[in-house]
DNA sequence: ATTTATATTGATTGAACGTTCAATAAAAGT
DNA sequence: ACTTTTATTGAACGTTCAATCAATATAAAT
Protein backbone atom coordinates (compact mmCIF):
# COMPACT_ATOMS: atom_id res chain seq x y z
CA UNK A 1 0.00 0.00 0.00
CA UNK A 2 0.92 3.60 0.06
CA UNK A 3 2.23 5.46 -2.71
CA UNK A 4 4.05 3.89 -5.63
CA UNK A 5 7.20 5.07 -5.15
CA UNK A 6 9.18 7.23 -7.76
CA UNK A 7 12.70 6.94 -6.86
CA UNK A 8 14.31 5.42 -9.80
CA UNK A 9 13.13 7.48 -12.74
CA UNK A 10 13.39 10.59 -10.30
CA UNK A 11 16.68 10.30 -9.26
CA UNK A 12 18.15 9.91 -13.09
CA UNK A 13 16.12 12.61 -13.91
CA UNK A 14 18.14 14.74 -11.44
CA UNK A 15 21.38 13.24 -12.21
CA UNK A 16 20.84 14.12 -15.85
CA UNK A 17 19.88 17.97 -15.56
CA UNK A 18 23.04 18.12 -12.84
CA UNK A 19 25.21 16.99 -15.59
CA UNK A 20 23.53 19.10 -18.16
CA UNK A 21 24.67 22.03 -15.65
CA UNK A 22 28.11 20.31 -14.80
CA UNK A 23 28.14 20.79 -18.52
CA UNK A 24 27.87 23.96 -18.88
CA UNK A 25 29.15 25.71 -16.02
CA UNK A 26 31.58 22.95 -14.61
CA UNK A 27 31.43 19.98 -12.20
CA UNK A 28 32.85 22.89 -9.50
CA UNK A 29 30.11 25.31 -10.11
CA UNK A 30 27.18 22.52 -10.01
CA UNK A 31 25.15 22.83 -7.26
CA UNK A 32 21.83 21.44 -5.87
CA UNK A 33 19.96 24.40 -6.08
CA UNK A 34 20.84 25.43 -9.44
CA UNK A 35 19.97 22.01 -10.60
CA UNK A 36 16.55 21.90 -8.98
CA UNK A 37 15.64 25.54 -10.54
CA UNK A 38 16.41 23.48 -14.04
CA UNK A 39 13.73 21.51 -13.33
CA UNK A 40 11.75 23.16 -11.65
CA UNK A 41 11.62 21.71 -8.63
CA UNK A 42 12.54 22.17 -4.63
CA UNK A 43 16.30 22.02 -3.30
CA UNK A 44 15.26 19.86 -0.19
CA UNK A 45 13.35 17.43 -3.23
CA UNK A 46 16.65 16.70 -4.33
CA UNK A 47 18.07 15.88 -0.64
CA UNK A 48 15.14 13.81 -0.40
CA UNK A 49 16.39 11.44 -3.53
CA UNK A 50 19.89 11.86 -2.46
CA UNK A 51 21.02 12.39 0.85
CA UNK A 52 23.65 14.35 0.71
CA UNK A 53 25.64 15.98 -2.91
CA UNK A 54 28.49 13.13 -2.34
CA UNK A 55 25.42 10.84 -3.05
CA UNK A 56 24.25 12.98 -5.73
CA UNK A 57 28.09 12.96 -6.82
CA UNK A 58 27.95 9.00 -6.74
CA UNK A 59 25.24 8.81 -9.27
CA UNK A 60 26.55 11.23 -11.88
CA UNK A 61 29.59 9.09 -12.17
CA UNK A 62 27.95 5.81 -12.28
CA UNK A 63 25.41 7.21 -15.09
CA UNK A 64 29.30 8.40 -16.77
CA UNK A 65 30.96 5.55 -16.57
CA UNK A 66 27.49 3.37 -17.82
CA UNK A 67 28.29 5.28 -21.18
CA UNK A 68 31.72 4.28 -21.53
CA UNK A 69 30.20 0.91 -21.63
CA UNK A 70 27.77 1.25 -24.72
CA UNK A 71 30.78 1.58 -26.92
CA UNK A 72 31.19 -2.20 -26.83
CA UNK A 73 27.36 -2.41 -28.08
CA UNK A 74 28.23 -2.31 -32.01
CA UNK A 75 25.15 -4.32 -33.51
CA UNK A 76 22.79 -3.38 -35.95
CA UNK A 77 21.15 -5.17 -38.97
CA UNK A 78 23.76 -7.06 -40.37
CA UNK A 79 25.63 -9.86 -38.13
CA UNK A 80 29.53 -8.66 -38.69
CA UNK A 81 32.39 -11.13 -38.82
CA UNK A 82 34.26 -10.87 -35.73
CA UNK A 83 36.86 -9.00 -37.50
CA UNK A 84 34.64 -6.04 -38.61
CA UNK A 85 33.38 -5.88 -35.43
CA UNK A 86 36.47 -5.43 -34.17
CA UNK A 87 37.87 -2.86 -36.18
CA UNK A 88 33.88 -0.94 -35.70
CA UNK A 89 35.07 -0.78 -31.84
CA UNK A 90 38.24 0.62 -32.31
CA UNK A 91 36.52 3.54 -34.57
CA UNK A 92 34.35 3.93 -31.93
CA UNK A 93 37.17 4.15 -29.29
CA UNK A 94 38.79 7.08 -31.84
CA UNK A 95 36.02 8.91 -32.51
CA UNK A 96 35.12 9.45 -28.91
CA UNK A 97 31.79 11.23 -29.82
CA UNK A 98 30.33 7.75 -29.75
CA UNK A 99 27.96 9.44 -27.80
CA UNK A 100 26.93 13.08 -28.28
CA UNK A 101 26.50 13.75 -23.95
CA UNK A 102 30.14 13.36 -23.58
CA UNK A 103 31.70 15.59 -21.86
CA UNK A 104 35.52 16.04 -21.54
CA UNK A 105 35.90 18.60 -18.75
CA UNK A 106 33.08 17.13 -16.80
CA UNK A 107 35.27 13.54 -17.61
CA UNK A 108 38.27 14.86 -16.22
CA UNK A 109 36.91 16.53 -12.77
CA UNK A 110 35.48 13.37 -12.43
CA UNK A 111 38.46 11.48 -12.69
CA UNK A 112 40.08 13.68 -10.60
CA UNK A 113 37.45 12.92 -7.69
CA UNK A 114 39.61 9.12 -7.88
CA UNK A 115 42.56 10.85 -5.95
CA UNK A 116 40.47 11.81 -3.07
CA UNK A 117 37.38 9.49 -3.26
CA UNK A 118 37.92 5.32 -2.42
CA UNK A 119 34.21 4.79 -3.86
CA UNK A 120 34.53 6.97 -7.16
CA UNK A 121 38.56 5.16 -7.48
CA UNK A 122 36.78 2.31 -7.12
CA UNK A 123 34.20 2.87 -9.51
CA UNK A 124 36.25 4.00 -12.27
CA UNK A 125 38.73 0.89 -11.71
CA UNK A 126 36.14 -1.49 -12.60
CA UNK A 127 35.09 0.13 -15.01
CA UNK A 128 37.78 0.97 -17.23
CA UNK A 129 38.85 -3.18 -16.34
CA UNK A 130 35.73 -4.23 -18.07
CA UNK A 131 36.23 -1.92 -20.92
CA UNK A 132 39.66 -3.71 -21.20
CA UNK A 133 38.79 -7.35 -21.02
CA UNK A 134 35.69 -6.88 -23.24
CA UNK A 135 38.39 -5.64 -26.09
CA UNK A 136 40.33 -8.76 -25.03
CA UNK A 137 37.42 -11.28 -25.76
CA UNK A 138 37.04 -9.50 -28.91
CA UNK A 139 40.26 -9.99 -30.01
CA UNK A 140 40.46 -13.16 -28.98
CA UNK A 141 37.71 -14.13 -30.87
CA UNK A 142 39.47 -12.78 -33.68
CA UNK A 143 42.84 -14.74 -33.06
CA UNK A 144 40.56 -18.02 -33.43
CA UNK A 145 39.06 -17.35 -36.39
CA UNK A 146 42.34 -16.62 -37.97
CA UNK A 147 41.14 -12.82 -38.60
CA UNK A 148 44.48 -11.39 -37.01
CA UNK A 149 47.40 -12.52 -35.07
CA UNK A 150 47.86 -11.21 -31.45
CA UNK A 151 50.60 -12.68 -29.37
CA UNK A 152 49.07 -11.59 -25.96
CA UNK A 153 46.03 -10.19 -26.01
CA UNK A 154 46.02 -8.79 -22.71
CA UNK A 155 48.53 -6.58 -23.20
CA UNK A 156 47.45 -5.58 -26.67
CA UNK A 157 43.54 -4.95 -25.45
CA UNK A 158 45.76 -2.58 -22.56
CA UNK A 159 47.88 -0.94 -25.58
CA UNK A 160 44.68 0.44 -27.18
CA UNK A 161 43.15 2.15 -24.56
CA UNK A 162 46.22 3.43 -23.77
CA UNK A 163 46.69 5.05 -26.97
CA UNK A 164 42.93 6.36 -26.98
CA UNK A 165 43.42 7.57 -23.50
CA UNK A 166 46.57 9.13 -24.16
CA UNK A 167 45.36 10.43 -28.06
CA UNK A 168 42.67 12.48 -26.51
CA UNK A 169 44.53 14.51 -23.47
CA UNK A 170 46.73 15.84 -26.46
CA UNK A 171 43.73 16.12 -28.89
CA UNK A 172 41.46 17.88 -26.55
CA UNK A 173 43.73 21.03 -27.03
CA UNK A 174 44.31 20.81 -30.94
CA UNK A 175 40.98 23.74 -32.77
CA UNK A 176 42.66 22.82 -35.93
CA UNK A 177 40.74 20.07 -37.53
CA UNK A 178 42.56 19.44 -39.75
CA UNK A 179 45.67 18.56 -37.54
CA UNK A 180 43.48 16.94 -35.32
CA UNK A 181 41.78 14.64 -38.13
CA UNK A 182 45.75 13.98 -39.27
CA UNK A 183 47.14 12.91 -35.62
CA UNK A 184 43.65 11.16 -34.75
CA UNK A 185 44.24 9.20 -37.72
CA UNK A 186 47.73 8.09 -36.87
CA UNK A 187 46.97 6.93 -33.67
CA UNK A 188 44.05 4.68 -34.74
CA UNK A 189 46.17 3.38 -37.72
CA UNK A 190 48.96 2.63 -34.51
CA UNK A 191 46.65 0.53 -32.73
CA UNK A 192 45.67 -1.49 -35.93
CA UNK A 193 49.09 -1.99 -36.54
CA UNK A 194 49.15 -4.04 -33.48
CA UNK A 195 46.49 -6.44 -34.61
CA UNK A 196 48.80 -8.33 -37.57
CA UNK A 197 45.56 -8.68 -39.75
CA UNK A 198 45.52 -11.69 -41.73
CA UNK A 199 45.92 -10.29 -45.41
CA UNK B 1 60.25 56.03 -4.10
CA UNK B 2 57.94 54.39 -1.96
CA UNK B 3 57.74 50.93 -0.14
CA UNK B 4 59.68 48.04 -2.27
CA UNK B 5 57.22 45.63 -3.73
CA UNK B 6 56.84 42.05 -2.58
CA UNK B 7 54.47 41.37 -5.40
CA UNK B 8 56.64 38.25 -7.25
CA UNK B 9 57.76 36.73 -3.57
CA UNK B 10 54.18 37.13 -2.15
CA UNK B 11 52.13 35.88 -5.11
CA UNK B 12 54.33 32.27 -5.39
CA UNK B 13 54.22 32.11 -1.64
CA UNK B 14 50.21 32.55 -2.07
CA UNK B 15 49.97 30.10 -5.16
CA UNK B 16 52.42 27.76 -3.26
CA UNK B 17 49.52 27.30 -0.57
CA UNK B 18 46.57 27.44 -2.58
CA UNK B 19 48.05 24.40 -4.15
CA UNK B 20 49.23 22.43 -1.25
CA UNK B 21 45.27 23.12 -0.03
CA UNK B 22 43.87 21.85 -3.36
CA UNK B 23 46.46 18.42 -2.99
CA UNK B 24 44.63 18.61 0.72
CA UNK B 25 40.96 18.90 -0.06
CA UNK B 26 41.12 18.63 -3.84
CA UNK B 27 41.19 22.28 -6.14
CA UNK B 28 37.19 22.42 -5.31
CA UNK B 29 37.67 23.11 -2.52
CA UNK B 30 40.55 25.72 -2.24
CA UNK B 31 39.05 28.77 -1.11
CA UNK B 32 41.15 31.98 -0.87
CA UNK B 33 40.34 31.84 3.00
CA UNK B 34 41.33 28.97 3.64
CA UNK B 35 44.62 29.96 1.69
CA UNK B 36 45.26 32.88 3.55
CA UNK B 37 44.71 31.05 7.05
CA UNK B 38 47.33 28.78 5.78
CA UNK B 39 50.08 31.32 6.12
CA UNK B 40 48.28 33.41 8.57
CA UNK B 41 47.46 36.16 6.44
CA UNK B 42 44.50 38.22 5.87
CA UNK B 43 42.03 37.21 2.88
CA UNK B 44 42.19 40.59 1.28
CA UNK B 45 45.85 40.32 1.27
CA UNK B 46 44.92 37.89 -1.48
CA UNK B 47 42.75 39.51 -3.12
CA UNK B 48 45.52 42.50 -3.64
CA UNK B 49 48.30 40.30 -5.33
CA UNK B 50 45.24 38.65 -7.23
CA UNK B 51 42.68 40.55 -8.39
CA UNK B 52 40.28 37.76 -8.29
CA UNK B 53 39.75 34.05 -7.87
CA UNK B 54 40.39 33.39 -11.42
CA UNK B 55 43.49 34.95 -11.14
CA UNK B 56 44.72 32.82 -8.77
CA UNK B 57 44.40 30.66 -10.40
CA UNK B 58 46.17 31.25 -13.70
CA UNK B 59 48.91 31.47 -11.14
CA UNK B 60 48.49 28.03 -10.21
CA UNK B 61 47.96 26.49 -13.96
CA UNK B 62 51.61 28.60 -14.52
CA UNK B 63 53.20 27.45 -11.41
CA UNK B 64 52.15 23.59 -12.21
CA UNK B 65 53.07 24.11 -15.63
CA UNK B 66 56.39 25.14 -15.58
CA UNK B 67 57.54 22.13 -13.47
CA UNK B 68 56.47 19.96 -16.34
CA UNK B 69 59.58 21.54 -18.30
CA UNK B 70 61.82 20.45 -16.00
CA UNK B 71 61.44 16.95 -17.19
CA UNK B 72 64.06 17.66 -19.76
CA UNK B 73 66.61 18.98 -17.03
CA UNK B 74 68.57 15.92 -16.88
CA UNK B 75 71.91 17.79 -16.57
CA UNK B 76 74.06 16.61 -13.99
CA UNK B 77 77.97 16.25 -13.43
CA UNK B 78 78.80 13.75 -15.84
CA UNK B 79 78.56 14.88 -19.37
CA UNK B 80 76.08 12.28 -20.93
CA UNK B 81 76.15 11.09 -25.40
CA UNK B 82 72.87 11.63 -26.31
CA UNK B 83 71.54 8.73 -26.10
CA UNK B 84 71.99 8.68 -22.42
CA UNK B 85 70.25 11.62 -22.08
CA UNK B 86 67.57 10.41 -23.98
CA UNK B 87 67.12 7.64 -22.19
CA UNK B 88 66.93 9.47 -18.86
CA UNK B 89 64.45 11.74 -20.23
CA UNK B 90 62.15 8.67 -21.09
CA UNK B 91 63.20 7.23 -17.81
CA UNK B 92 61.57 10.61 -16.11
CA UNK B 93 58.46 10.45 -18.22
CA UNK B 94 57.36 7.04 -17.15
CA UNK B 95 58.61 7.86 -13.90
CA UNK B 96 56.34 10.64 -12.90
CA UNK B 97 57.27 10.99 -9.61
CA UNK B 98 59.92 13.08 -11.16
CA UNK B 99 59.01 15.85 -9.24
CA UNK B 100 57.43 14.98 -5.30
CA UNK B 101 55.24 18.47 -5.73
CA UNK B 102 53.53 16.69 -8.50
CA UNK B 103 49.66 15.85 -7.18
CA UNK B 104 47.50 13.93 -9.80
CA UNK B 105 44.32 15.24 -8.48
CA UNK B 106 44.71 18.49 -9.21
CA UNK B 107 46.72 18.26 -12.53
CA UNK B 108 43.38 16.63 -13.74
CA UNK B 109 41.51 19.58 -12.27
CA UNK B 110 43.61 22.14 -14.26
CA UNK B 111 43.40 20.27 -17.34
CA UNK B 112 39.38 20.13 -16.78
CA UNK B 113 39.58 23.67 -16.64
CA UNK B 114 41.00 23.94 -19.87
CA UNK B 115 37.56 23.11 -21.47
CA UNK B 116 35.76 26.19 -20.52
CA UNK B 117 39.15 28.33 -20.15
CA UNK B 118 40.55 30.02 -23.38
CA UNK B 119 43.69 31.24 -21.45
CA UNK B 120 43.85 27.85 -19.93
CA UNK B 121 43.51 26.09 -22.66
CA UNK B 122 46.25 28.26 -24.56
CA UNK B 123 48.84 27.67 -21.62
CA UNK B 124 48.30 23.58 -21.64
CA UNK B 125 48.37 23.66 -25.42
CA UNK B 126 51.70 25.88 -25.52
CA UNK B 127 53.44 23.61 -23.04
CA UNK B 128 52.38 20.32 -24.69
CA UNK B 129 53.49 21.23 -27.49
CA UNK B 130 56.57 22.40 -25.68
CA UNK B 131 57.52 19.20 -24.14
CA UNK B 132 56.70 17.37 -27.67
CA UNK B 133 59.24 20.30 -29.32
CA UNK B 134 62.39 19.53 -26.87
CA UNK B 135 61.85 15.65 -27.22
CA UNK B 136 61.86 15.91 -31.19
CA UNK B 137 65.22 17.97 -30.82
CA UNK B 138 66.88 15.48 -28.53
CA UNK B 139 65.42 12.57 -30.96
CA UNK B 140 66.66 14.61 -33.86
CA UNK B 141 70.22 14.54 -32.45
CA UNK B 142 70.29 10.95 -31.50
CA UNK B 143 69.51 10.14 -34.94
CA UNK B 144 72.55 12.43 -36.35
CA UNK B 145 74.80 10.87 -33.67
CA UNK B 146 73.96 7.26 -35.41
CA UNK B 147 72.42 6.30 -32.10
CA UNK B 148 69.13 5.24 -32.89
CA UNK B 149 67.07 5.16 -36.23
CA UNK B 150 63.88 7.11 -36.55
CA UNK B 151 62.10 7.81 -39.92
CA UNK B 152 59.60 10.97 -38.58
CA UNK B 153 60.93 12.26 -35.09
CA UNK B 154 57.80 14.39 -34.60
CA UNK B 155 55.45 11.53 -34.92
CA UNK B 156 57.69 9.35 -32.35
CA UNK B 157 57.77 12.00 -30.06
CA UNK B 158 54.44 12.65 -30.12
CA UNK B 159 53.63 9.07 -29.91
CA UNK B 160 55.67 8.76 -27.01
CA UNK B 161 53.79 11.00 -25.06
CA UNK B 162 50.74 9.56 -25.84
CA UNK B 163 51.77 6.79 -24.32
CA UNK B 164 53.04 8.25 -20.83
CA UNK B 165 49.53 10.17 -20.76
CA UNK B 166 47.62 7.19 -22.01
CA UNK B 167 49.59 5.01 -19.27
CA UNK B 168 48.65 7.21 -16.57
CA UNK B 169 45.45 7.29 -17.02
CA UNK B 170 45.53 4.04 -15.94
CA UNK B 171 48.33 3.35 -13.66
CA UNK B 172 46.40 6.01 -11.49
CA UNK B 173 44.24 3.49 -10.48
CA UNK B 174 46.37 0.27 -9.79
CA UNK B 175 46.87 0.05 -6.18
CA UNK B 176 48.66 -3.29 -6.64
CA UNK B 177 52.17 -2.57 -6.94
CA UNK B 178 53.47 -5.52 -8.78
CA UNK B 179 51.00 -4.88 -11.31
CA UNK B 180 51.54 -1.62 -11.65
CA UNK B 181 55.28 -1.98 -12.00
CA UNK B 182 54.86 -4.13 -14.66
CA UNK B 183 52.46 -2.33 -16.66
CA UNK B 184 55.18 0.89 -16.36
CA UNK B 185 58.26 -0.96 -17.45
CA UNK B 186 55.62 -2.69 -20.72
CA UNK B 187 54.74 1.19 -21.30
CA UNK B 188 58.61 2.01 -21.19
CA UNK B 189 60.06 -0.66 -22.67
CA UNK B 190 57.19 -0.07 -25.98
CA UNK B 191 58.30 3.65 -25.82
CA UNK B 192 62.12 3.09 -26.30
CA UNK B 193 61.26 -0.29 -28.86
CA UNK B 194 60.42 2.77 -30.86
CA UNK B 195 63.53 4.29 -31.01
CA UNK B 196 65.07 1.85 -33.10
CA UNK B 197 68.50 1.97 -30.95
CA UNK B 198 71.57 1.28 -32.56
CA UNK B 199 73.25 -2.23 -31.38
C1' DA C 1 60.80 65.10 8.67
C1' DT C 2 57.89 64.58 4.95
C1' DT C 3 56.32 62.37 1.01
C1' DT C 4 55.10 58.43 -1.56
C1' DA C 5 54.14 53.87 -2.64
C1' DT C 6 53.18 49.47 -1.19
C1' DA C 7 51.96 45.94 2.57
C1' DT C 8 48.74 44.38 5.57
C1' DT C 9 44.92 44.34 8.59
C1' DG C 10 40.20 43.78 10.06
C1' DA C 11 35.54 44.51 9.52
C1' DT C 12 31.89 43.81 6.48
C1' DT C 13 29.02 42.75 2.47
C1' DG C 14 25.51 40.04 -0.09
C1' DA C 15 25.08 35.89 -2.37
C1' DA C 16 25.28 31.12 -2.59
C1' DC C 17 26.11 26.94 -0.42
C1' DG C 18 24.36 22.21 1.52
C1' DT C 19 21.12 20.73 4.68
C1' DT C 20 17.06 20.35 7.86
C1' DC C 21 12.33 20.26 8.95
C1' DA C 22 7.54 20.68 9.37
C1' DA C 23 3.61 20.85 6.50
C1' DT C 24 0.88 19.62 2.69
C1' DA C 25 -0.43 16.93 -1.48
C1' DA C 26 -1.09 12.86 -3.99
C1' DA C 27 -1.78 8.16 -4.79
C1' DA C 28 -2.09 3.46 -3.50
C1' DG C 29 -4.31 -0.43 -0.53
C1' DT C 30 -7.97 -1.77 2.92
C1' DA D 1 -13.73 6.74 4.36
C1' DC D 2 -9.41 5.68 6.41
C1' DT D 3 -4.65 4.44 6.57
C1' DT D 4 -0.21 4.30 4.81
C1' DT D 5 3.45 5.60 2.04
C1' DT D 6 5.79 8.59 -0.83
C1' DA D 7 6.15 13.15 -3.33
C1' DT D 8 6.75 17.73 -3.00
C1' DT D 9 6.76 22.22 -1.17
C1' DG D 10 8.55 26.32 1.13
C1' DA D 11 10.77 28.46 4.69
C1' DA D 12 14.64 28.56 7.40
C1' DC D 13 19.32 27.33 9.25
C1' DG D 14 24.26 28.33 9.95
C1' DT D 15 28.37 28.44 7.15
C1' DT D 16 31.33 29.65 3.71
C1' DC D 17 32.23 32.02 -0.31
C1' DA D 18 34.63 35.82 -3.16
C1' DA D 19 35.04 40.46 -2.89
C1' DT D 20 35.19 45.50 -1.11
C1' DC D 21 36.90 49.14 1.55
C1' DA D 22 38.74 52.20 4.81
C1' DA D 23 42.38 52.34 8.02
C1' DT D 24 46.90 51.52 9.57
C1' DA D 25 51.78 50.02 9.14
C1' DT D 26 56.04 49.83 6.90
C1' DA D 27 59.78 51.11 4.20
C1' DA D 28 62.05 53.59 0.69
C1' DA D 29 63.26 58.26 -1.48
C1' DT D 30 63.66 63.34 -1.00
Amino acid sequence: MGRKSLKEPRQKEIIIAFYELAKKEGLENASIAKTAQLIDIQPSLIMHYFKTKEHLLYGLVEYILDKYLLIFDVRNKKSLNSLDELLKVIERLFSHKWNLLFDDSVSYSCYALTFRDRKIQEKYRLVLKALRSKLEALLTLCNANGEIKVADVEVTADLIFVLVDGAYYYLSLITDKKEYNLKLKRYKERAISLLNIAS
